[in-house]
DNA sequence: TGATGTTTACGCCCTA
DNA sequence: TAGGGCGTAAACATCA
């Protein structure tokens, strides 16, 4: 299934050096059994955390998450507890981060701040300069911010702009999402940036929808394909299953490509089942540039800024995100996958739906393995109430921070 | 001029 | 081993 996650360090020097131990992330190769965590758990590091046994993969996770949301594109400040929620479920965390886990030792922390961004320096390989345990600086050169992630740059890129507020994002928005999440962006620009604006362009999956007259600027927007949701099965945002692509007629197709990455499909069904009829979605790609741009406004606007063909298409793309989402248990934002993207950005709402008892019982599952914890990680994100609660109109967790 | 966007090519790795 | 996903490089075009 998903392949291992090679770790990428071209241009560390000294590399080895930085994974030479254990505790460097691995493969997420065998995702059979704790894959998620372990495999998450390890490239976060969790330098602080080798020390705190009681933590579970989860906790790991949810840590993950607070930094995908308070360093998203938003601007939303670091530790300002939007993630309460996330914080609901983690009442035995508490103790067990704290306080070595915490680079405060300020107000205590609660469950809110568990998910705030001071823990996240210490939980955080993005910010992995440790407050807790103090190494010799000379002995421990460990640097998970140096850690490529394990995601593929189209799960970044998707991330990112699921992330947004308004689902579209320009590149540079893209750009800063991924090297504010992920410190090993912040260095060879120029390579995977160029290799961002590769999978932008190549990748059906992703939509550009150019700028508003009235909103001059540089580049356009790039928003996902509504019919592109499940690329990431189980939320896994590893590698994909199937690529998303749109043959000619409308058609979406996984892929096939040998010797030209844009090689036509031998397989007419559509993405992951996901057999969206309602429109031709090549026409979605093939006719974005004609599409109108969006403002870049708040989601309880785009109601009406967005031009008819954007509209129809974001409009759809959320009703399908309720409704459909509603009648497919792999849906977008159904994802309940360790490595999902509701796992690293999940919204204060989604948890706030989480139900305690829901907690209570991933609690009670120590291997992440568990199938159990990736649902868990979304709560009861399969009913329609928390699906609506993670759809562009909810603006509430940033508003919140 | 630099950022953005498109396209092609190639290699690596994994899975069936 | 072929097919497929992905990363990377590079050339080129367009645009603010």
């Amino acid at each position: 299934m998903l392949g291992a996650v090679k770790m990428e360090g071209h241009d560390h020097s000294d590399w080895s050096t930085y994974y030479a131990e254990p505790e460097c992330y691995t493969s997420v190769g065998n995702m059979n059994s704790g894959f998620g965590m372990n495999s998450m758990g390890t490239y976060m590091g969790m330098t602080g955390m080798s020390s705190t046994a009681n933590m579970s993969a989860g906790s790991m996770n949810m840590s993950y998450v607070n930094a995908g949301v308070n360093h998203g594109v938003a601007g939303m400040s670091p530790g300002a507890g939007g993630m309460n929620a996330m914080g609901t479920g983690l009442a035995g965390m508490g103790a067990t981060l704290n306080p070595s886990m915490s680079p405060l030792n300020g107000p205590p922390p609660s469950m809110n701040t568990l998910a705030s961004y001071p823990n996240m320096n210490v939980m955080s390989p993005m910010y992995g300069q440790s407050t807790v345990r103090p190494r010799d600086p000379k002995t421990y050169r460990r640097s998970y911010t140096h850690a490529k992630p394990p995601y593929s740059y189209i799960s970044l890129i998707t991330m990112a702009i699921q992330q947004s507020t308004t689902k579209m994002l320009t590149l540079a928005e893209i750009y800063q999402w991924i090297q504010d999440l992920f410190p090993f962006y912040r260095q060879n620009q120029q390579r995977w940036q160029n290799s961002i604006r590769h999978s932008l362009s190549f990748n059906d999956c992703f939509i550009k929808v150019p700028r508003s007259p009235d909103k001059p600027g540089k580049g356009s927007f790039w928003t996902l394909h509504p019919d592109s949701g499940n690329m990431f099965e189980n939320g896994c945002y590893l590698r994909r299953q199937k690529r998303f692509k749109i043959e000619a007629g409308g058609i979406v197709k996984e892929s096939s490509r040998k010797g030209t990455e844009g090689g036509s499909s031998s397989s007419s069904e559509s993405c992951n089942g996901n057999d969206s009829p309602s429109h031709s979605t090549k026409d979605l790609k093939s006719s974005a540039p004609d599409l109108k741009p969006r403002e870049p406004v708040s989601p309880e606007q785009s109601a009406s800024p967005l031009p008819q063909q954007t509209h129809h298409l974001l409009s759809h793309h959320h009703s399908v995100l309720v409704d459909d989402a509603h009648l497919k248990p792999e849906h977008h934002y159904s994802f309940n996958h360790p490595f999902s993207i509701n796992n690293l950005m999940s919204s204060e709402q989604q948890h706030h739906k989480m139900d305690l008892k829901t907690y209570e019982q991933m609690m009670h599952y120590s291997g992440y393995g568990s199938s159990m914890t990736g649902a868990l990680s979304m709560g009861s994100m399969s009913t329609k109430a928390c699906l609506e609660s993670s759809i562009p109109t909810d603006t509430s967790y940033y508003q919140g921070i």
